[in-house]
DNA sequence: ACATACGGGACACCCCGTTTAT
DNA sequence: ATAAACGGGGTGTCCCGTATGT
């Protein structure tokens, strides 16, 4: 049921999607809706942010493990985001920002979103320090890294090309070897 | 009527925005929306963004026009729009990516916003190759600050906090100068 | 439309009336109800309670104008709602009774009820005292009669039997011919 | 749980209460209901009308057996239902007339409305026959108070205001006593 | 006795687009 | 060009009753 919310809510946005079909394609009995999230579709869609941000959570880690340089692994992580992208015909963007911006206005979402953009920040901050790079800089670097591949996700679905993801995950790669050699020599 | 079409769209998204908001806010009857636009919701979706577009465009190029340096400029474009932001209660971040988003389904709407994009897109390429960087560096370029920028926007616009487009906004200054400066002193 | 709005909230209440009843009573289409009556269902039970209060009125200024004394006029007008009441199989009691009661929460309802009661009580009050009866006697009187004649169709309704209206009918008749043959005599 | 049922369907009536406020109220859990009460809420109606009317029965005698004349008692009544219903902020009137009309269609709750009615009138009756009234005048007396009183609770409920009980009563208090007085006397 | 979960249907409300007469 | 009215369908919400497992 949250899954295919989480789907739904994460391609087509908040107000976009009804409850019929969350229900429908939830396989879930529209009755019974109400019993599991009484908060109703505000909290159906809280409760799939949450899921969202935490999957991603785990596949982001996931990949950041299995390659040795932040840089590499942050090209990786563009890719991935980018064969998901087309995979799905250009729906399956950041699953937390269509819902962020178009339900904004409510707290409860927002701050469920902003929870989870932070743990994802949270991800790749660790990453960098593990690499050796101060604190505040790998903080810096984070927000950068997190930014641009949101941006150039929201780029890739609207024009229906990966290469805003491309170029941006070779610039993220460049930048990050750079800035972690640089911190290696200097120790 | 456009205009506040185009504000309301932007800050609450496509489907989030009923046409009784749009007529009273626009000060037209609902009788003669139907004249002026006989596509309905969708085509005064489409005038709203190129209308968007265009009005955004104006804005970079004046303030791109009066930085010397690239950097400088970029870092007081994610300035501005910080303050914009931050302005109206974080309520207007960048005015096509919710539209992008939650209508993106519809082709017309997603492909007046990704030709908006390419315009801002072009603007700040114009701007580097004026600054002597190559053609295809000020393309890759381009496309790294305008996902940075739109990415911090979204990020800022959740999170309620302007911290992003500062963090982004020195990045960018710092990358460009120093390609410029690079390319300044090869040539 | 009006009309069977008043009809189905005076019988069956506000409560257990739905709009698709309504509507379809009322031959209008479900969505220009807003259009009408912007103020939903609660704007319709006001003005359907106000056409109510004045229709019944109008009947009841027809009755009493029809008959020499008060007495008279009153068990008439006990007649004609015992009338009334077994011709629509005792569904048809008093027009605002089941919504002062089941939508007397609603402050706008329960004012509209209350003034359509203050307008009965007036064309009582006034035949009273154009029997010569004093103001303050008439007012006392007045409040009797119609409080006894609600209690005995709220009875006469649950009972299914015509009974308690006919009795009240009777007893008010002997109250007020006493009452204002009195009055004449000390004139 | 009969209780707070009996209050919850007396104030509010039949279809404006929910089987959740029943239950929330009640304290008894949902699951249990339909143990206890397998009609449903037409058993929960119907049983919650009868204790009503057993309980306002005993309040009934209680008062009629501690005052001399039946004009006293009958205006002792009418005080007390007053207060009652602005003790409860215009909240409780008669228990029954609500259910009795809104949930008249229902033969069931129409039949236990009418039942306590009728217990209703015959302690009134039984009143008015130990004070020396024949038998066929003491039944019209009673109507005559039930009724009255009756339509005094609904518009006093109705206008947020008192006064027509204070006037049936003493206005029933007069005809009361002038009418056991010539009977005495008579004897 | 209780509690969790189901399940279809109705609720009031509002949507967007159209039509009719100005 | 404006405005009033139409009209079907969809919204999120909650209803009442039932069916499971304890």
């Amino acid at each position: 049921m949250l899954e295919s919310a989480a789907e739904l809510f994460g391609s087509r946005g908040y107000h976009a999607t009804g409850l019929n079909q969350l229900t429908s394609a939830g396989g879930a009995p529209k009755g019974s809706l109400y019993f599991h999230f009484p908060g109703g579709k505000e909290q159906l869609a809280v409760e799939a942010v949450q899921l969202s941000g935490e999957r991603l959570r785990e596949g982001l880690q996931g990949i950041l493990a299995a390659h040795r340089s932040p840089g590499e692994a942050v090209a990786a992580v563009a890719g991935a985001l980018g064969e998901n992208l087309r995979g799905s015909g250009f729906e399956h963007g950041c699953p937390l920002a269509t819902i962020a911006l178009d339900a904004g206005g409510n707290k409860q979402i927002r701050q469920a979103c902003a929870q989870s953009y932070a743990g994802w920040l949270e991800s790749i901050e660790g990453q960098l320090t593990a690499s050796g790079l101060p604190a505040q800089r790998a903080a810096e670097l984070a927000t950068v890294v997190l930014t641009s591949i949101e941006g150039a996700l929201l780029l890739a679905k609207t024009n229906h090309d990966l290469t805003p993801l491309h170029t941006v995950g070779a610039h993220l790669r460049a930048v990050l070897d750079e800035e972690t050699r640089a911190c290696e020599s200097t120790t």
